[in-house]
DNA sequence: GATGAATGAGTGTTCATTCAT
DNA sequence: GATGAATGAACACTCATTCAT
């Protein structure tokens, strides 16, 4: 996508749209649609989404949608890569090396849950893909790229506490990975609910500090001796 | 009408159907028609599911559920309600009050986690709700019979713990149930977007067991002295 | 279809269409669809015709004929039974077990001849059906019944004429009958190209007689000794 | 530019390729477009055929076959043209004024029996241009030269027969042409129905020459006296 | 209470064709 | 001459819902 080519491209596409002639910027088009498609989609679902709804709110037609993302489920499929992709990039990008075990493995709690919590259309997109069993996931290419570098991070850490003798013996980074991800992902997901059947004081705005800290706290007794 | 809640009533319902004369059983049509459209919206999520395709697996016909159930919303309301039911009622039933605190917290943990794995359905319908941001939920009458069980049997272990000097102080029993939540509800939620990416070692059915141990793990380490 | 309930049902779809209350009378409706479908469908070829202007010219919606044929290609297997069905009846009506051979054998001719030159919307559909490969009418139930009655009625005169020392030898009623058709079907499929290449003149209204004739020599001099 | 009828050109158009250099040479272009226009049309029919499939297997753009062609009725009326004109090319070359009358007869009807068996594509387009009735035809230049050799042919051969007192007298050779038209484009065209009604016992591969021999045997004892 | 028939308003998709460079 | 981008109008088809009996 235009992303790749990025830099004064983007500013290009702008100043272009500004001008109010965006035309012949394949990438620009592209990336206005899946901006709109992100949002329709996450908001909606994929049966709820409407494609009407997507093209009235982009600067090209509906027509174009089709000419570049083929049908629905392709354009859908390329929102979920793009946000994948986008979510793996900011995981590669933290900088753990440096610290010492229990505060490197707090630091990727903590940005974990922040991440999630900052990112609602990214959970609701990861939501809506395991409602359809993950079949378009399981068809995309990004899978591939996806593993490593979440798991990598955890690997170093646990590791590197083990040796230091700071660390349980017997547990694994992938089943970390699991655990830090369910309490960060839940906290987003279920909110809607969560909040209707037991109240929003868990959500209170002053109180985010202390569910990351909680969240934090049990992955740090749990791998802790 | 709380159909969903007798055992008897399905078999009433065949033997009516054995005897023709099953139609003068309204109860039985609507339990039909609530099991069949849980299977549809769990499945389809609430826009994928589709009214014909309940009526055509339903003993009667698509006019009656218009009958019993107003529209497509007020279906998936009540399945939403009937699976809240029945989870509630599940809670209610758990036994802990002689056990000693923390056996108590064990059991309330496993419990919940083989629940939430043994009811993906509930899970699904649950995910769902979540992504129409619980604007079913909310104009439901069930929220407010909801809330106390879970938190109930928590706070009086919690209790029970910090009296008997094993518990940390500085806890809630909310909090807890969020935590045991969130690390029940992921591992089936997420299933099939975390097997893809990462495959399904976590899964494998002899390692089921292993999985709840760990949930059971870190909650107790979380709260333990 | 209708035509099988008919009889008075039919009086009473016609006079609840006068009366302008057409409605809850099926048969009337899909007798109504297929009536236009056929005649667009004749017209413009499968790919060629267009289902809104059957819906407009019907007294029904456009809605009606997905209900009732299920999508575009149901609608015009459906087409095309009817006109396989109807042609089947025409041909066994014709008694010609009384006739001598040489006369039935003409009398069987020219009303092949007549019956193609009279109903030019089937012939039309056939061919319609030969550019689509018979795709349709494979996986057409009416195949299988129609084979018989015009292979019959000419085995039976071959059969008459061969005892009776009138006939050759050697000649099989299949192909009799595709000579017959040969004849009879292009004289009508190809009228518009042939007569802009050669002119008319062999369709002059006042000639229809003679090409009929022309054909019946033909297949006579062809099987008489 | 009639770039169908000669052999050489295709090849020139490989050459061309391998040199990097087709694009030079529009005639290659145009005979490329043609070729394959020809086969989506005869496989799919005027408004079955999709100008994209036609492009995609194109070595050139379908803004070419556009520059070129006009609009697809068009490049429809192109590839019609040349089909009659590449058989009446055929149809010309065939030598039989060498040939007593009977002989000569056959061979003119056997040739055309081969011919439009050989050449179903051709056919197809034919029966295209009917489904449309002839209205591409009817526009066409083409058609002002196509009456003259297959006609010509016949009044020659039949007029010698009349003199040669073999034939019948009153017959007309645009009666002739129109009768082994009918039982020669027939065995093609309808071939698909037919085989599925009444078995393919008659379009086995080696009762083939037996089909011949039966169209030229019922134009024969058609004519002779 | 119950049924098959009926429907307006969408819903995703495709078509031949033209524009900008 | 040549290309990829762009498009309006239509296209087949579907949906939840209601009507007539």
């Amino acid at each position: 996508m235009g992303a790749l080519r990025m830099g004064g491209e983007e500013a290009e596409g702008r100043n272009a749209l500004a001008r109010g002639s965006w035309k012949q910027d394949p990438d620009a088009v592209k990336t206005d649609i899946l901006r709109v498609a992100r949002e329709e989609f996450a908001t909606h679902g994929l049966s709820g989404a409407r494609i009407d709804h997507i093209a009235a709110r982009t600067r090209t037609s509906k027509r174009m949608i089709y000419y570049y993302f083929g049908d629905k489920d392709g354009l859908y499929r390329r929102v979920l890569e793009e946000a994948y992709r986008t979510v793996r990039g900011r995981e590669a990008s933290l900088d753990l090396a440096g610290l010492p075990p229990v505060e490197a493995l707090r630091k990727l709690v903590g940005h974990t849950f922040d991440h999630h919590r900052d990112n609602p259309e990214f959970i609701r997109l990861v939501m809506i893909e395991n409602i359809h069993h993950g079949a378009h996931l399981a068809v995309s290419d990004v899978i591939r790229e996806l593993n490593s570098a979440a798991i990598e991070n955890l690997e170093d850490i646990y590791g590197r506490g083990l040796e230091a003798g700071l660390f349980r013996e017997g547990l694994s980074a992938l089943q970390l990975h699991w655990q830090i991800s369910a309490l960060s992902f839940f906290s987003v997901s279920n909110r809607a609910t969560f909040t209707l059947i037991f109240g929003d004081s868990l959500y209170a705005p002053d109180r985010r500090g202390d569910m990351r800290r909680d969240v934090e706290e049990m992955v740090l007794r749990y791998v802790m001796k």
